[in-house]
This record gives structure tokens, sequence and C-alpha cells, in this order.
DNA sequence: ACGCGTGTTACTGT
DNA sequence: GACAGTAACACGCG
């Protein structure tokens, strides 16, 4: 259940302990998200070098030297999990099995995680490449709630329901904000916002979690954590449910409405 | 035991 | 058409 900065993480140590080395075997166990035939996967990967691993919204991608790109999207359960020669990975979707016997899978108990070839490259910005203008002009003709608005992969990718209150928090802007009436001082705050936010996370999630290729960090969050009760400045968090998700912010967040 | 859940899609209703 | 709200997906975790 990543995040764009863990997702940052995985794709990093997944390219420092994979790249340059050659898929031997490919094996789908749950394909009914699979966008192709397991067949055409197999023989579309198989056999091929591991170039690169990036991050892109809240995909991984596989590049290989074929050209060939596989996107991972994790969904809210889904995780990596480094092969082990001796025991039977738990529900897998699929698994990658390098020249040299090292691999990993992709798990997801709900089997929602995907996995999908060559996917289109999407007009979206990612959120690490936004700028102004298109911002402004974004929020500027939408009246749907700023942190709805944050987590809507239509118009930026990469937020979802836990960096919309932490970038919202820094930005000291209230989730509930109409996002066409934000001035634009808070605008450019926002965007300031959301690169410090995400880019000192994926620092701090990195460093805490070494090489690994999963794993929950909460321990950088500032207000978006159960545990707290106080924001680092000290006012009292507050939580508001939306459907499932929960929102949590604090009164230093201006709220605009009008 | 019971409620919760870092996402997406489809569908309803205003 | 824009927007809000809900269920479903399917099961481990504390």
């Amino acid at each position: 259940m990543p995040e764009l900065p863990d997702l940052e993480v995985f794709a990093a140590n997944l390219q420092k302990r994979f790249k340059s080395k050659t898929l031997e075997t490919l094996e789908v166990k749950v394909a009914k998200k699979l966008n192709v035939s397991i067949q055409e996967l197999k023989n579309t990967l198989e056999g091929h070098q591991l170039e690169k691993v990036s991050r892109s919204g809240k995909t991984l991608q596989l590049h290989f030297k074929n050209e060939a790109v596989l996107g991972l999207h994790l969904m809210l359960h889904g995780e990596l999990r480094p092969l082990n020669p001796d025991e039977e990975v738990k529900f897998q979707i699929v698994s990658f099995h390098f020249k040299g016997g090292d691999g990993f899978a992709l798990c997801d108990f709900q089997k929602q995680a995907t996995p999908t070839l060559n996917p289109e490259l999407s007009e979206v910005p990612d959120a690490l490449a936004l700028n102004e203008g298109y911002l402004r002009e974004l929020l500027g003709k939408k009246k749907v709630q700023i942190k709805t608005l944050l987590m809507d992969q239509q118009l930026i990718r990469g937020i979802g329901n836990t960096y919309a209150d932490e970038i919202l928090w820094e930005a000291k802007i209230s989730p509930f904000s109409i996002a066409k009436f934000i001035p634009e001082s808070a605008v450019n705050e926002l965007l300031r916002a959301i690169n410090h936010v995400l880019c000192k996370e994926t620092v701090d999630i990195g460093k805490k979690l070494c090489e690994a290729l999963n794993g929950e960090v909460k321990d950088f969050l500032r207000v978006h954590r159960s545990d707290l009760s106080k924001s680092p400045t000290g006012a009292e968090i507050q939580i508001e449910k939306k459907g499932a998700r929960k929102t949590y912010f604090t009164d230093e967040q201006l709220l605009y409405t009008v």
C-alpha cells in the first residue's frame, strides 16, 4: 500500500538489485488484471535484460533493453517480495526470475495489483513534474475540494490519501477548501509543499528502508497518523471521515470557500 | 473479535 | 457535464 515516496524508494532499490540482469523466467499466477495474454507477456520479456526501473504516478515501470516496459500498480495491498528458493511466496500475482537465481514477486492477497505491458504514456503530469502555470489554471476552474483534486489521478498523478493530508498541512491550506477560491499566493505555497513533502519523504523513507523492496514507514508523517494527537507546531489534529478514508488536519490550515 | 485499510472503478443521485 | 457519495474488490492485521 505504498504512495509516491515509497514507490520512489522501491523503484530505486529494484534497479540497484536487478539492473542489467536478464529475466530468465516470468511466472504469472493471476492474470485477471493483465492487459495481454500470459504467453504474450512471456514472449515479450523473457530473455531480455532489465535496463531501468522508474516510477510514474503510482506505478512502477520496469524498462527492458528491447524497449518493452512493464508497469506494476500495487493498488491498496500489493507488495514486492524477494524470492526465496525454499518457500513459495504467498499471494503471488507475477514473479520475475533472473539469471543467476535472484528474483522478486508482486503479491497481493486481494488480487488487485495490476501488471500492464507497455502502458500508454499519460498526458497527465506527475506530482513531481508540476509547473506553476498548470496548477494555477487547474485550480482556477475546479470547484471540488482541494484534497479531492490533489488525489484525482486524471489531473495530477501520484498523490494518495496520506500525502494529500501531509501536503495540505505543510501548505497551511484546509483540505476542505474549494480549489478555485485558493488565492494565488497559496497556490504557490501548495506547489512548494507538494515538492518539498514528497522529496523529503522519499529521502527519509529511503534511509529507513535501506535496500528493502517493501515495508511501510510512517515515522516521518506529521499529521496523517493515528498515534499523534498534535501537529509538530502543537495544534490538535482533527480527523474527519470521507467514505472509507480519513482526513487528518488541524486548524492551522486556512479554509477558502468564497 | 471486530474494525480498519497509502486505490480504482462503476454506478447512483443532485 | 460537474460533483459527491457508496459499494465492490477479498483478506490480513492489531
